[in-house]
DNA sequence: ACCTGAACACCGTTCAAGT
DNA sequence: ACCTGAACACCGTTCAAGT
């Protein structure tokens, strides 16, 4: 297998410590949430703290390369929701439920997704933007099928569902525990089935 | 002016300090939100390190403490919104939109509020039941009049809401930015005016 | 009973020395 | 060009000594 990442030629020392950063990364986000030790990670990576700063400055930059493929499934994700033509409902549902399960596989994350999303500086921005993006690419498709009510705006409704990621994330709910927020969302921005 | 706290009796000293504590926390939670350095807050109240321990074991129970007056106050709210005899929309609108209000003026609370929803061993649970109350109080006088949809639980709606009011606090939102959120949410509770 | 502040622990961050 | 790890800084937390 290749290494983790095509970008920009490096030494081959420094490939390898950055692939070791990032599977250590994962694994210790996944057990302890986006807040875990930096230097946990570097321990378990097998390198000196100061490597982890070379590729990664800050936090943010770590967790934006963890993020990377996440994003690309959530957005393929959007994709296959469109192409399985279930009725409005039907997609919401199924849409929204695959992006808090997704944004809930490290804890925190979904906090960092929902404050990043407003804050150009953030190295997590672009990653947000691919989510900002997908979730657009459902509404416009509903939208043009006249399902939506009028004024409803794409990036409020992410807003509002990366809220409800938070919440399930901080609060420690299932994926099922989260369909009835989802469901007041759904209900609030679908237009009335008995509008003319 | 008596002391901040009628609770326990206290020694004299003691309950100076608690007091210089509170009016400290309260000054810099609101300077530098909810994740404010702890050593900062005794200095500023001019005790030591232990002292600030004694009162307050965790950081939780200091913002217990804070909140207690900001609580009774959503709680107030809630019933001048019932005797205003607004409709239900607007009886919503400004109901939401004094919580995020509310919940605003500490950076980092309503993360707080909203996982400590779910979580009883948390010192701020009883805290976030009178805001909890305070909500079920607004929803079932306007199910009482027949105008909510059938099956809304006001605790998904207090989940969301305070989801709302993180999103709003982390992406430093103003309240206004946060009222296209609150009405996908107010569209998603309110029953159809078409309705029979 | 309560306060103080030195001391400890933990962790993020930097940087001089090394390859 | 990159790595290492000692060193520093910051802050939360404890506790022995004092009143």
């Amino acid at each position: 297998m290749a290494s983790e990442e095509t970008a920009k030629p490096r030494r081959a020392d420094a490939q390898r410590n950055y692939d070791k950063l990032l599977a250590a990364a994962r694994e210790i986000f996944r057990e302890h949430g986006a807040q875990a030790s930096l230097d946990d990670i570097a321990k378990r990576a097998g390198v000196g703290p100061g490597t982890l700063y070379r590729h990664f400055p800050t936090r943010d930059d770590l967790i934006d390369a963890v993020m990377r493929e996440w994003s690309e499934d959530v957005d393929s994700d959007s994709d296959e929701v469109i192409a399985a033509g279930l009725d409005a409902q039907e997609t919401l549902r199924t849409w929204f439920g695959k992006f808090v399960e997704n944004i809930g596989v490290y804890r925190g994350a979904a906090a960092k997704v929902m404050s990043a999303m407003d804050d150009e500086s953030s190295p997590i921005y672009r990653k947000c933007q691919v989510l900002v993006g997908a979730n657009d690419k459902v509404l416009t498709h509903l939208a043009g099928r006249g399902e939506l009510r009028d004024g409803v705006d794409s990036r409020e409704v992410m807003r509002l569902v990366s809220g409800i990621a938070t919440v399930a994330d901080q609060s420690h709910l299932s994926v099922d525990e989260s369909t009835p927020m989802l469901d007041i969302v759904i209900q609030g921005i679908l237009r009335d089935p008995s509008a003319p």
